[in-house]
DNA sequence: ATTAATTTTTAGTCTTGTCTAAAAATATGT
DNA sequence: ACATATTTTTAGACAAGACTAAAAATTAAT
């Protein structure tokens, strides 16, 4: 019996050749994530920093990566996903938020002390074992930080004009609806302030000198923001005055 | 905040001191497999067949698990697992139950196709995680396969006068209480048959010449089985007559 | 009790993924 | 445009975990 991949469209054989080992998954992912929807280029410096790693040891893995057709790698010049890549990144990211999901819904963890297990768990190779996950959470189509799910092919449900909090106008009436997850600090800090998923917030006032943010919470409480945090968080607009 | 590490009464500190790699996880489990309930010394060229290596890469993993006071190993004398040793192992084999059982009760997974998935999930490493979903599944005391899954604390339920069906003598009457969880064409080969968990089968003859066994299931019929297969079925008596 | 067969260990090599230090390419500032 | 700063790559090293081939210890057999 032969094993296929369907990628964009595109037909490969021998999923074999796309047994990866966590560390060059680790390395599709960031790359997908650092790219952003436009596809930038991401520079090697760029993911030393987010993987936490040297510069030299990426440049010898986009190398690597570059040879197997994952990455389209130029010599100084960064590198990008391909085709095969992009859908290998999509398939980890899926299963990162799944078992995130997993976690929050059926085992009631905090939705800020998921993020690592989920790391250890999207390794796990089995599409069976995803797709029965998918189907026993009932299909969500949004992770606990209002990031979307990919479904089995790989599409995306973006939300439609999500921006981050820093990226809003002062008056705007925001919604929520995501929180980068990469800092455990971060997320218990807004849970705290009660910033939660699908909460409305007023911006107040936008500070130039460091980038800083006041708002207003749904009770009439106001908070100071800094530039850090309101780049973390996703927006959608309810309205503008 | 310090973790601390609860093994067979003794308390160990400095937890990180064992954050094991899946491979000397591997050996851990394996060891303790082989070495059974009587904690027999286990010998490098058997280590070496089970975990598909050669036993010169035992030979330089078992050094470095003694050096780490996980086993206690004698040159050309094979090895036995320390207290330490036992206790990571032990806890190692309720991961894997914990995730077989959940694989098979919530995702709807044949017994026979768990096996491949927990081998990879038993590695995650999260005492919260491990603990909830023993909650979630109810505090289960036996897995798909019939093994008892140890408690948080290492303890293991036995059933009582578990034997191996090519222990028994002919005419006794035995429930089918485990199998060995090893290979999936066994089981699939068992289930085909009939002989699943709990069902009840007498011994009608035995052949010495190949170690082959004739049984009869409870609706008559009857059906012969060849050494491999009765070794690695565990029965509990009923009666003998 | 020697010799033969088997098991186990040692010694040396390989791959993966990482690192440091130094060299090369690119970008920046005046 | 040229010197300086930054980024990226190369070269060489290392640890983990596995392997092969050869040596040493143990076990079995006559």
């Amino acid at each position: 019996m032969k094993a296929y991949l369907f990628i964009k469209g595109f037909l490969f054989d021998n999923i074999m050749e796309y047994q990866l080992t966590h560390s060059e998954e680790n390395y599709l992912k960031e790359i997908f994530h650092l790219s952003g929807v436009d596809a930038f280029r991401v520079s090697t410096n760029n993911l030393a920093a987010r993987l936490n790693s040297k510069a030299s040891s990426i440049t010898d893995m986009l190398q690597k990566l570059a040879e197997k057709e994952l990455v389209s790698y130029v010599k100084y010049k960064g590198c990008n996903l391909t085709d095969k890549g992009e859908g290998i990144a999509v398939q980890i990211i899926r299963k990162h938020r799944l078992w995130e999901t997993f976690l929050v819904m059926k085992l009631n963890f905090g939705w800020e002390e998921v993020h690592d297990i989920a790391e250890q768990l999207e390794h796990i190779d089995s599409t069976k074992l995803i797709d029965s996950l998918d189907h026993f959470l009932d299909y969500p189509k949004f992770d606990p930080h209002g990031d979307p799910i990919p479904d089995k092919d790989g599409k995306i449900t973006y939300r439609k004009a999500k921006i981050k909090l820093s990226e809003t106008v002062v008056n705007s009436l925001v919604e929520i609806v995501s929180v980068n997850e990469d800092s455990a600090s971060l997320l218990t800090y807004l849970e705290k302030n009660n910033l939660v998923l699908g909460i409305c917030i007023r911006i107040i006032e936008k500070y130039e000198f460091d980038k800083s943010m006041r708002i207003a919470l749904e009770n009439g409480n106001e908070l100071n923001l800094s530039k850090k945090v309101i780049e973390n968080i996703g927006v959608k607009f309810i309205s503008k005055t």
